[in-house]
DNA sequence: GCGCCAATGTGTGCAATGCTCACATTATAA
DNA sequence: TTATAATGTGAGCATTGCACACATTGGCGC
């Protein structure tokens, strides 16, 4: 007869994908920097080296989860620009819209995308894939604004999305430092959270105004 | 007699300002996370302890440089307003260009300034005044357009130059993984690495593309 | 000059980490 | 059923951040 208690089996399961749920509760909680595979195997109440099975380093488990991460996003942007298929300008500020979102509800793997401290992309051919995937919804948004003759058509349509990544990724970037951001104290103008906070509550007019960036006169 | 080589005082001189030097080196060559503070004091000559006398922490480390690169950008940034000073419009693209080649030219000051993994600014205070500072030069080129009327006036000038620094910083932060990406094979469409390509060769006509995202119409 | 003290540098030690290697257990498929 | 690959274990090594007690020294009041 089995003890009532239900004894973990010597074999996990599912130790991969337990192993980067963990990891992202753990950024998402504790910050990346004091995340450690030790701890993670401990988390997961497995040895310290089971994890190596299935990762062969913090930089490979980084790096599937990041590939893991630019999936998801892709996904969801696909289903902001779905949403709204009739207007080109529309559907872009949409896009710009969800791709905040997504990135400030997933900041631990929006992080992975960028920090390049933490991954080098330049290892992981699967990695570089799915964030091109990810950046071609953009893309293709671009093409067919530029072949309905609303965005601006002077440059390559990769410089233009190019240029508009550029802007919400910032701004991105920019929202993930304003947690930490907030408790700035200590000048009678602080111009930066202003700036921040602006940028927070108004995330779609600002994304109209990224419009400009690209839309033809 | 003393000993014809130079031995080295018991006392360094000027311990602080090159372990910030080495740190900057080490980090520019071989990247943040092989950054130790036993490695710098090695580099330097000097005891594994030493370092503590002058940085409470590695984080503390991190944060020094990063307050003083905030001071040396600003300056950067003021100078390339004066050469500037007649044409707004001249002078904040001309800001921007300044922005991403200085942010360029110093890889690792720029990442201490946004690898929240790095440094945790809620911590320094006189991080967040340097920070502020660099900001604020954008932010009074943004009032002055205003002012003048060619900026757009809707929207508070934080908010404006908050959308501005977004993209200018984006744009940086994109091209700052060029690098890695370029080795970037294995798809006949290489989209990513085509529209960091287009951002890194026409930086001063994507920065007169963001002028479009503040101007008035 | 002199002596004292704060500033600066040293050596040792501890707990934690990434990762390796030899070994144990289990699933699966011939 | 049994070989083999997949998965998990345990001990061990080099390295790290940092704390603590101690050493050296430059500069300041006298």
């Amino acid at each position: 007869m089995p003890p009532t208690t239900p004894k973990r089996a010597y074999h996990h399961g599912d130790l991969r994908q337990s192993l980067m749920d963990a990891a992202c509760r753990h950024m998402r909680e504790e910050g990346v920097e004091q995340l450690s595979l030790r701890g993670l195997a401990r988390e997961v109440g497995v040895s310290q080296t089971a994890p190596y099975r299935h990762f062969e380093s913090k930089n490979a488990l980084f790096a599937a989860i990041a590939t893991w991460g630019f999936e998801l996003m892709a996904e969801h942007l696909r289903q902001a620009r779905d949403q709204h298929a009739e207007d080109v300008e529309e559907a872009f500020v949409e896009i710009g819209v969800a791709y905040v979102e997504w990135a400030l509800q997933n900041p631990e793997k929006y992080q992975l995308f960028f920090d390049s401290s933490l991954v080098d992309f330049s290892e992981y051919i699967e990695l570089q894939i799915a964030g091109t995937q990810a950046f071609e919804v953009l893309l293709g948004l671009v093409r067919r604004g530029q072949e309905e003759g609303v965005f601006a058509d002077h440059m390559s349509a990769e410089a233009l999305a190019g240029a508009t990544w550029s802007s919400v990724h910032g701004m991105t970037s920019l929202l993930q430092k304003n947690t930490p951001m907030d408790k700035f104290t200590g000048r009678e103008e602080q111009s930066v959270p202003t700036a921040l906070g602006a940028l927070a509550t108004n995330r779609r007019e600002i994304m109209k105004l990224f419009v400009n960036t690209i839309r033809k006169y």
